[in-house]
DNA sequence: GAAGATTGAATTTTCAATCTTC
DNA sequence: GAAGATTGAAAATTCAATCTTC
């Protein structure tokens, strides 16, 4: 006998494309208005987000280019547009010399500062109305349940 | 008094965050199966799934940049690319010269129907298996209420 | 003059190759 | 020889300008 390979049922069908266009259409919005408040572009911000996070207020970038959802090459020339504004530097790793360290500027840190309040809010208005605590607990879990399980390579 | 703007709670946070990274992993993984199984762009595939759904099997240029969520100029590129590889052709709309409608050839249909139960395999396994019915009816709730409330222009 | 679509130039991203350090 | 990162060349995407038809 053929052995079907598994469907989606129509109910997950349905979420999986609401969450391609909502999340196309979150992101969107959310780059556009960060544009037009601050000239700063949504991938910016999120790595001054991931840098700022840090206790040590660094990253490798390897690790940075997980973070920002990046391929390596991708970020270094991202990393190079950033240090070239002024809001991030590089480190060389003292204890590994092949390594780099992503730094944030002074600059990076208060332009981050500046443009989260208004970034925040957006995902406020845009995303976070939109679900009571449950329901955002629920797609918390959904969510990381299935990114967690695409964590081990192919 | 300073009117604070509105942050968004951990847990919405939380799912926010989980959506950027469970979208983009879901998104990496399928498009590289498809790339190794079929040769296909996800980009593509997803041209042909929204035409084959049209009752008339065609849709005006700008509809479709709607549907695959692209730019008008890069979706005049990418109806390049798929004319050029013989997966779709223009015709030009009766009604209004303005108009071009883009249509799947039958090798575009073929292609399409021998990648589905791949495709279609690849979301059951790596998002449907992890939502049981009663989480995918709130997802696509939660998600199409965000993705509709963006629908209006900035 | 506006709508639908395309084009040229510029930007962003990736792949493969390379270079340095382990 | 492998890991971390960068570079050149190529691919994909966008913006602004353009062209045609309404």
């Amino acid at each position: 006998m053929g052995r079907m390979s598994p469907r989606p049922a129509p109910e997950h069908l349905r979420a999986w494309r609401a969450l391609l266009v909502a999340h196309r259409r979150l992101v969107d919005r959310l780059a556009q208005e960060l544009e037009e408040a601050r000239q700063l572009p949504l991938t910016w911000y999120d790595v001054l987000v991931h840098l700022a996070e840090e206790p040590q207020r660094r990253l490798r970038m390897s690790d940075l280019a997980g973070r920002v959802l990046l391929s390596q090459s991708g970020l270094t020339r991202l990393v190079d547009r950033m240090a070239d504004a002024g809001l991030v530097t590089r480190e060389r790793c003292p204890t590994d010399r092949r390594g780099t360290f992503v730094v944030p500027t002074p600059r990076g840190l208060s332009t981050l500062e500046a443009a989260a309040p208004g970034h925040l809010a957006g995902v406020a208005t845009h995303f976070a109305e939109h679900l009571d605590e449950r329901e955002a607990a629920l797609l918390g879990d959904v969510l990381e349940r299935i990114a967690g399980a695409l964590d081990a390579p192919a």
